[in-house]
DNA sequence: GTCTATAAGCCGATAGAC
DNA sequence: GTCTATCGGCTTATAGAC
């Protein structure tokens, strides 16, 4: 256990397990504080309230994740059709996990909607954007037209293949949505 | 107040209120029972629990929300690609509005991903399906190829879209993913 | 409307590093 | 000694159940 460095980095880990486990409304700060091995006085000198755990919870998955998307894009062989496709693919092989319950971003916003401003919803938001710009940067680079609005529809079609993985138990939606991710990128395909 | 007869539909509609503005998580059956104006003992003597309650208010949105959406589809002028964007352009409308939460179906299931045998669940499940088999017979109806295909690469853009909007709070998500709806209809247009 | 469990959040005390 | 990080226990509110 460790006494005072990165306690707080180890609190976020065992929230993060949690929190994308059973979902930020049905894990209290005793099961968080527990499972880091502190009690919850400590937590509450690391974090001044759930609301800050949940926001460092998502902070602590976005490079992460975006980072892991890039290379899954970068390593795919082929053009941009298949480096698109790509993503999705591995993302159809993560859904097949049982312990993998959709995308820890859309649900933890989702059950922040009636409160708007609360600052996890705002580092969701930030994620989603930051996905569809890095994208954008990418289809720009293979030379491809309406960069932006391409990417916009591809981050739509993962948001929506999240969505209908996690609720109908079926990593195949990834599946279908990468074909129809490829086919807009292929619409936008330089003469 | 309602003595006997639809006490039941009344504490679902009350209940249908207060998950969808607050989440099922936020909202007690107390509150419950209190907005549809009985006690917790008659509010137990229709429902054996809250998750019966969350089921019910699930199963009371299935079909008034599939017809709302096959009103617009039928009212819209035009082709196939206009009656399909007609639905996203409606939802924008709709999405526009202060009290619009995203959809329900997503953010309930996203609630209770911890939980996949949850009645609840299921009936989401159904739903959206429901929604794609009959989006595939109309374009069926309508002379396109891959009906099966193509509504479920509608049904993913929908459902970004809903995730989308619902993130950011931005309406025009869904004029995004109805153009690029259009778009996938259009490549499968009869000769 | 009452019961019991559990939630979030707060306070008094203290061990160890400098 | 002071300051930082920790701990055990406590308060108030609210959950679901009967």
């Amino acid at each position: 256990m460790p006494r005072h460095a990165d306690t707080r980095a180890h609190i976020v880990a065992a929230a993060s397990k949690l929190f994308y486990a059973e979902g930020i409304g049905r894990v209290s700060v005793d099961a968080v504080a527990e499972k880091a091995g502190v009690t919850k006085r400590t937590l509450y000198y690391h974090f001044r309230s759930k609301d800050d755990l949940i926001a460092a919870y998502l902070e602590s998955r976005d490079q992460p994740n975006l980072t892991l998307m890039a290379e899954w894009f970068a390593q795919a062989p082929g053009g941009l059709e298949d480096k698109v496709a790509a993503i999705f693919h591995q993302l159809a092989q993560v859904a097949a996990h049982p312990k993998w319950k959709g995308c820890g971003f859309l649900r933890t916003t989702a059950e922040l909607a009636s409160m708007p401003g609360h600052p996890a919803v705002r580092i969701g938001a930030r994620h989603k954007l930051g996905f569809a710009q890095w994208l954008e940067g990418e289809i720009t680079s293979a030379g491809y037209g309406e960069a932006g609005i391409l990417a916009r529809e591809v981050l739509l079609l993962l948001d929506g293949a999240f969505s209908a993985s996690l609720l109908q138990l079926d990593p195949q939606w990834f599946v279908a949505a990468g074909r129809a991710a490829a086919g807009l990128v292929a619409l936008r395909r330089p003469a």
